[in-house]
DNA sequence: CTGAAAGCGCTAACAG
DNA sequence: CTGTTAGCGCTTTCAG
C-alpha cells in the first residue's frame, strides 16, 4: 500500500502538504499542488479512509439491519435507503440477521466497534427488554439511530407505516365484500411492532361485524415460498369455509395457488388481501389486492431523521407515520 | 467514546495490559486481568474497531458489488453471500450500483480508500478497457477479487452459471415442445458477460433447426415489471406469430400476463421459459418453466475463491463453473 | 507479569 | 506557503 509518505518523499515534499492538497487546502503554491497531484498519480496514490475514520471519529457508513435481504420488502427498502444514502455520502454496513434474533446484538455491537455513523434497523425479532439476555438497550447506544415498523423505546425515532389504518383497509374491503369466515396470518410477538397493529386493528374491525376471524400465528416464519404453500394447503384444508384472507404478500399468492388447485375460484369464492405490496403481489394471477407499504416513503423519511440526528439536530417527532394504501387488485370484487 | 485509555485509568494498569486481556494474551495475572474485565464492564467498554483495523492493515469487510439490490436475483445471492462471510467473521459493505455504470468504478475506489479485505462483483455494467475512461483495471488492484457471471480477465477469478448449458437446455425445451417462431429477450452488452453466453448458445441450437429466432435486445434494462408489460404487450403485438419465448424470470412473467389478456394460452398456445429460477418463477400462475442458476452454488464458489486469496493461496483454476438446470413448470409441455 | 514507547496513516495546530 | 509535531485508539516490541 502507498502511503501518504510514499507521497511526499516522491513530490519532495511533506506529509503536511500532501494531506494539505488532499484535502483541498487554500495556501498552496500552484507548482507545489502539481507536484503533489502528478505524484499521487503516479503512485497511483488512494488515501486510506480508515486512518482519515480514526482521526474524524467518523466513518460515513451507516448500518442496516433487517431480518432477511432476501425477501422482496426488505431488499426493496434496502435499494431505496441505499439509493438516498449514496447520494449523501454514506456507505452502507449490511447486516442481514438471517431471521437469528441473537444476531441483532451482535450486529449492534459490531456496528458499535466499527464506529458506524448511524444505523437504520428494521428488525422483529429481538425484545427490547430481551428476557433472555440478548437485549439490546437502545437508549444507551449513542449512536443515531432510526427504527423502522418498530418501537423500540420512547427516546428512540421511528419511522413506520399506517398499519392501522392498512388493517383497517383490508378488514373494510373484505367485509364489504361479503366475507364472513375470515383467516389471517401473522408472525411471532417478541416485540412491540407497529406491523402488529395491522392485525389488532383488523380483528377489531371484523369483530364488530357479524363475521367469524380465524387467527393464524406463524411459528417459525422462514419466508420459503414452499413452506407457506403447505401451510396455505393446510388452512385451506383445516378451514374450508373460510372465503376471506389477510397475510403478506408471498403467503397471500401461496393461498392463490393452492386454493385453485383445489378448485375455488378467486374472488368470486375466496377474496385474498395481501401486506406490503411487494412485485409479487403483481406478478400473480389474479393480481393480488394488497396493502401498500410505502417504501420510497419509509426510506426517505429514514434517512432524513438519521441525518437530522447526525447533524446534531432534534426531531419534531420521534414518531414518523408513513401513510398506507389499499391497492385494489383482482383478488377482491 | 470510551477508549483503551480510561479502561486502563479505571483498572490502574497500562493500555498494554488492557489490550492483553481483550486479546486473551497469555502470562497475564488472574487478578489483573479481572480488575480489567471489570473496568470494561462497567464503563461499557467496546474496543475500537477502526484503530485495530489502521494497525494490522484489514478491516474484516468484504465489497459486494451488484447492479441493483432489489432485484430478487441479486438479493438472493447476497443473501446467500451475507450467510457465508457471517461464519466466516466477515462483513459486508453493500454497493449497488443502481444501474449506473460509472458507479462501479466510484464503488471500487471507495472499496479501496477503506481497506476492504476483498470484493465480489457480480455487475454488468463497465467495460474492462471502457472507452468511456470509467474502466477498472482489476489487474492492478491488488485486493483479493471475484467476478460472478463476468469475464474481467485473465487472472481473475470468475465464478459463473453454465449459462451455454442454460441456453441450449432452453432451446431443446421449445424445439421439443414444437416452438416454430421464437423469440428471445437479452440485455446490452456493455461487457463480456458469462450471461451472455446463454443467448448465443441459444441462437445457435434454434439456427440449427427449423425455427425462426427472433432477438430483442432491451436498450435500458430497468428491472421494473411494469415496463417489462409495456415491453411483452408490444412485442406479442409486433409478433403475433411467436410460440416461444426465453427471457428473465420478470420479463417471462409480464409475457404470461400480457399473453393472457389477449388471450392466449399458455403453453398450449404459447411456451415460455424463464432465467435464473428466482422466487417469481414459482409465484407466477402457470407456474414459469426456468432454467434455474444455483444462487448457494455461486455464493459458495465466490466465497471459498474469494477466501483462497485473502489466504495468499492459490486457486486451482480462475475459471469456476457451476451447473444449471432446467425446471419444468407449467409454461411449456 | 507489566509498563513505556513506537508506530499504523492521516490531520491539524503551531511555528517559521 | 510549508515543515515539524502531537495525537486519533490500538498493538506490539522491548525492557524491567
Amino acid at each position: 500500500m502507498v502511503s501518504i509518505q510514499d507521497v511526499a518523499k516522491k513530490a519532495g515534499v511533506s506529509v503536511a502538504t500532501v494531506s494539505r492538497v488532499m484535502n483541498n487546502k487554500k495556501n498552496i503554491s500552484q507548482k507545489t499542488r502539481e507536484q503533489v497531484l502528478s505524484a499521487m498519480k503516479e503512485l497511483d496514490y488512494q488515501p486510506n479512509e480508515i486512518a482519515r475514520n480514526l482521526f474524524y471519529k467518523k466513518t460515513d457508513i451507516i448500518g442496516v439491519i433487517i431480518p432477511d435481504i432476501g425477501h422482496p420488502f426488505y431488499s426493496n427498502l434496502v435499494r431505496e435507503i441505499e439509493i438516498r444514502l449514496y447520494s449523501l455520502g454514506y456507505k452502507i454496513m449490511l447486516c442481514s440477521t438471517s431471521l437469528v434474533p441473537l444476531r441483532e446484538k451482535e450486529y449492534i455491537d459490531m456496528l458499535r466497534r466499527h464506529m458506524v455513523d448511524g444505523i437504520i434497523i428494521c428488525t422483529h425479532s429481538l425484545d427490547v427488554e430481551d428476557s433472555l439476555g440478548g437485549g439490546v438497550d437502545y437508549h444507551h447506544l449513542s449512536i443515531p439511530l432510526v427504527s423502522i415498523n418498530r418501537v423500540i423505546g420512547k427516546n428512540i425515532a421511528t419511522v413506520y407505516s399506517d398499519h392501522r389504518r392498512g388493517g383497517e383497509l383490508a378488514a373494510k374491503k373484505l367485509l364489504d365484500n361479503g366475507c364472513r369466515q375470515i383467516l389471517q396470518i401473522f408472525g411471532e410477538r417478541h416485540i412491540v411492532s407497529h406491523s402488529d397493529d395491522r392485525h389488532t386493528e383488523f380483528a377489531r374491525c371484523i369483530s364488530q361485524s357479524d363475521a367469524e376471524l380465524i387467527n393464524y400465528r406463524m411459528e417459525n416464519d422462514t419466508f420459503d415460498f414452499a413452506e407457506y404453500s403447505q401451510l396455505a394447503a393446510r388452512l385451506l384444508k383445516q378451514y374450508p369455509q373460510i372465503d376471506g384472507v389477510f397475510a403478506t404478500d408471498l403467503i397471500a399468492a401461496a393461498f392463490i395457488h393452492e386454493a385453485k388447485k383445489i378448485g375455488r375460484s378467486i374472488p368470486e369464492d375466496l377474496k385474498i388481501i395481501g401486506i406490503d405490496g411487494t412485485v409479487i403481489a403483481k406478478v400473480v394471477s389474479p393480481v393480488l389486492t394488497c396493502v401498500r407499504q410505502d417504501i420510497q416513503q419509509l426510506a426517505s423519511k429514514s434517512v432524513e431523521a438519521l441525518m437530522t440526528q447526525i447533524n446534531h439536530k432534534t426531531l419534531n417527532s420521534n414518531e414518523i407515520l408513513v401513510g398506507i394504501s389499499l391497492e385494489e387488485g383482482e383478488t377482491t370484487l
